[in-house]
RNA sequence: GUCAAUGUGGCGAAAUUGGUAUACGCACAUCACUCAAAAUGAUGCGGGAAACCAUGUGGGUUCGAGUCCCACCAUUGACACCA
């Protein structure tokens, strides 16, 4: 009887969403698993191969966990705001909701198709009002809390989404979503104060399980620097320009200044600066540059000299130039910086391209350090020189003493530097939250009541974001025009939206109880289910997405609203599905997969079961059609397994085992996501069962069980068809015995100089003597005439003759 | 440039974490079944006649290195004139 998946998967979906078999239960004494994937976008395009990767790997520890006895919560939504829908609105004249609808219907539709065991029951949708209303809600408590602020800054602007992008959402010098080109441009925006909890968002790593490559890109990402803040007078005015420093020590050497273009010492001094128009245009120059253009690599140094004014080294006393150069970000620091050439590499270059002095400060203990060709960085052999009153420090002492004089003489101070910067979280744009805040002429910025939320999106005609890049909202003038929620005035709305990592940065809070509309999740239902137990997700979000809901995270216990200090106890990623010549998958070259015709052609439990086998879960691969073959051969063995069933529980010593090992090694396997060994294991045996031609109905039972998380559709109708009475989903894990995984008799490696020569079988735990007089008596022949140095036994392991 | 990861048969990969390198799968070859093919099953499959040689390259530590250390090369990813 040929195995026919699409009968039997449909029988097993059918019966599992009309018996709710994976709802969570809201019996909060039970022990409790909550694990999470990143839901999706719903893309047009719909379920990309990737989705499934790490949708299947946490279905596997989540159906094992449930026959573990947990309470399980593994639920599925979609993050649904975002431009694709909005640019296909604008492209069509079609509203984002119709099409996103359509989208998540085709996404449901696929992910229903491969078996995932998710809570359908507790779908969310970032784009419903009962969602967002919440979403909004954190928005005002953050803007009561003074993390919210407008401001008005330099940001990027994509010329064709005609929308600010957050520095992190600029991929390359062109607009992540998009590809548009992004200039700079100043915009009133409205920020999110993510540097307040830069400190906690470093120090409160310790306390989680994150893959350690995750915590070292998000502490590189905030990167946390110790430095001081000095400041310089500027020569015959009574203006002073403040810079960040991390090398304080180096002071001695700053033989100039640069500041950023955009630096408003500029407008303040513009009466006293010379050559102003030169300056002017190199302004307007900057500004047209990306922040990626800017800081490209082996980018040529540009830069003017701001004449007129003058600058005092604070140490020296001496008059030194002030230059303006894009290399300086008006972002990160203070926006100036004091240029110590001899000790600095960018320094050094600048100076050298315009001729500047470079003043050597730090030597070696030899003193063999010359800084004519290159600048001398080296902090940790470094000893001062030229250097009054640090003379002969060494860099750390050169640095804590110059500190202390700094403070002393009140010029500057000790200073943490975060390269984090805040969120902007205005976008000019329609299919998003809007953001709950209205403007008065008396009260200033003032947030809707709370009982006024949702703010739904009114309709529009027109999605295309104004001329000057403002929302569609603004156009709508009964919309705008309100009253304010303080003193009754008048007001106007704000008209932008809220960027689309807002909705998922609290998403896994509302699973816990999804349809609460007094709070966004119930205190007992927070307390019960948070923190996130597992969440698997891509390396692209480790420093954007995560480190967002981290932070709301945070204030959100700050005011009280969650028990735990971190959302997720245990962060995991998994590694790109490339196309099958290695290359990303993309529509342009022609090698995208669609999982479709996967499931339609092999079912889909030897998807899942691909996707396991593919190579080792947290590393790119790149997919195989042949390969998927081997799944899906390998399901039909284990399908005809049948054919050799027999009675009784006659198997040997070594089928026993062989099962006991299995068990503890697919269990070990599944926790630590080497799926990919799993399968292999899996393989092996059904190989062992054809080569015995014999399996019984218990031994089959637990295999079945074991091979349920990956391929749940056939191993249910198997177990069934064997004649069990409750199906897999209301069975237990398999447990094993330890005592009976062990081999008693072992095949000993035997090494002469520490080469393979030969092996021995001995009995498990041998005594040295025995083995020693085995060993012997097995290779003595080759030893003649040599000379035995030494012997090394290492019990179980290895025997090695060292001779001469 | 910085940081991180990776580099093992024709291909995807495995290796008890320092102890028999290449498990498992794919592809390939031969055979069986078939009129034939597909499917299925069986056997073989790193190189070399052998001694031996093989885990990107070159060193090192060790009785013993795919695994640890140093340098280099290549690929991938993230980030950046971060002062």
């Amino acid at each position: 009887m040929a195995y026919n998946f699409k009968e039997v998967e449909k029988k097993w979906q059918k019966k599992w969403e009309a018996e709710g078999t994976f709802n969570a239960k809201d019996n909060y004494t039970m022990p409790k698993w909550y694990g999470l994937i990143e839901f999706p976008y719903p893309s047009g395009q719909g379920l990309h191969v990737g989705h499934p990767r790490s949708y299947t790997a946490l279905d596997i520890i989540a159906r094992k966990k449930r026959l573990n006895g947990y309470n399980v919560l593994y639920p599925i939504g979609f993050d649904a705001f975002g431009l694709p829908a909005e640019n296909y609105a604008i492209k069509n004249n079609i509203h984002p909701s119709i099409v996103t609808e359509a989208n998540i219907n085709h996404f449901r539709e696929q992910l229903k198709s491969i078996g995932f065991s998710f809570d359908w029951s507790r779908e969310i949708n970032t784009t419903d009002p009962n969602y967002y209303k919440w979403t909004q809600w954190i928005f005002i408590q953050l803007f009561k809390k003074g993390l919210a602020y407008k401001t008005t800054m330099p940001i990027n602007y994509c010329t064709s989404c005609k929308v600010g992008l957050a520095n992190e959402e600029v991929v390359n010098g062109v607009c992540e979503r998009c590809g548009g080109e992004v200039i700079q441009k100043e915009k009133s925006q409205w920020m999110l104060k993510i540097t307040e909890y830069a400190q906690r968002l470093i120090d409160d790593l310790d306390d989680i399980d994150y893959l350690e490559k995750i915590k070292i890109q998000q502490r590189n990402w905030i990167g946390k620097s110790e430095g001081a803040e000095v400041k310089f007078k500027i020569d015959g005015t009574d203006k002073e320009l403040l810079i960040y420093t991390t090398r304080p020590d180096t002071m001695f050497g700053a033989t100039y200044m640069v500041v950023a273009p955009e630096h408003n010492i500029i407008n303040e001094l513009k009466d006293k600066i010379t050559n102003i128009e030169e300056v002017e245009n190199y302004k307007t120059l900057a500004s047209k540059k990306s922040d990626f253009e800017r800081t490209e690599l082996s980018k040529e140094k540009t830069g003017v000299e701001i004449k007129g004014i003058k600058a005092v080294n604070p140490l020296t006393n001496e008059l030194i130039p002030i230059w303006i150069s894009d290399y300086v970000l008006i972002t990160y620091g203070t926006g100036a910086i004091m240029a110590v050439p001899a000790h600095d590499t960018r320094d050094f270059e600048f100076a050298t391209k315009f001729k500047l002095p470079i003043k050597q400060v730090i030597t070696n203990n030899d003193n063999t350090v010359s800084v004519s060709k290159e600048a001398y960085t080296d902090t940790d052999n470094g000893i001062l020189i030229n250097s009054g009153f640090i003379n002969g420090m060494n860099v750390k002492d050169a640095i804590n003493a110059t500190i202390k004089y700094l403070e002393d003489k009140n010029i500057g101070k000790k200073k943490v530097n975060y390269k984090l910067r805040d969120w902007v979280f205005s976008r000019q744009r329609y299919w998003g939250e809007p953001i709950p805040m209205v403007y008065c002429e008396k009260c200033g910025w003032v947030p809707l009541d709370e009982s006024d939320l949702p703010l739904k999106l009114p309709e529009v005609k027109e999605f295309l974001p104004g001329e000057n890049g403002e929302s569609p909202l603004a156009k709508l003038d009964a919309w705008i025009n309100t009253t304010c929620p303080h003193c009754g005035g008048k007001a106007t709305r704000e008209t932008d939206t809220m960027p689309q990592w807002a909705g998922s940065s609290w998403y896994f809070l509302r699973y816990m109880d999804p349809h609460n509309d007094k709070a966004l999740a119930s205190k007992e239902s927070l307390e019960y289910w948070a923190p996130v137990d597992w969440y698997n997700g891509g390396m692209e979000h480790t420093t954007l997405h995560l480190l967002y809901s981290r932070f709301w995270y945070k204030f959100l216990y700050d005011i009280g609203v969650v028990p735990t200090k971190e959302p997720y106890s245990k962060r995991t990623s998994h590694g790109m599905i490339l196309g099958n010549n290695g290359e990303k998958m993309s529509k342009s070259k022609g090698n995208v997969v669609n999982p479709d015709e996967i499931v339609a052609e092999f079912g889909a439990d030897a998807f899942r079961t691909y996707e396991m086998f593919i190579g080792p879960f947290d590393q790119s691969t790149p997919w195989s059609m042949e390969s998927l073959r081997g799944c899906s051969k390998f399901l039909d063995r284990v399908w005809n397994l049948t054919d050799i069933l027999v009675d009784g529980d006659s198997y040997s010593k070594d089928f026993e085992k062989m099962m006991h090992k299995a068990i503890k090694k697919i269990s070990e396997d599944y926790e630590t996501m080497k799926f990919n060994t799993a399968v292999s294991t899996f393989m092996t045996m059904v190989n062992e069962f054809y080569r015995l031609k014999r399996i019984n109905k218990a031994e089959f039972s637990t295999f079945l069980i074991l091979l349920n998380p990956i391929a749940p559709h056939i191993t249910e109708e198997l177990f069934s068809i064997i004649g069990n009475t409750i199906t897999i989903s209301e069975n237990t894990w398999p447990e094993y015995d330890d005592s009976k995984t062990i081999d008693e008799e072992i095949e000993l490696p035997i090494q002469v100089n520490g080469k393979l020569k030969s092996t021995v079988n001995i009995t498990l735990d041998s005594d040295e003597s025995v083995v020693k007089e085995l060993v012997h008596e097995k290779i003595g022949g080759q030893l003649e005439g040599k000379q035995i140095v030494k012997e090394i036994y290492v019990k179980n392991k290895i025997y090695n003759i060292v001779v001469k």
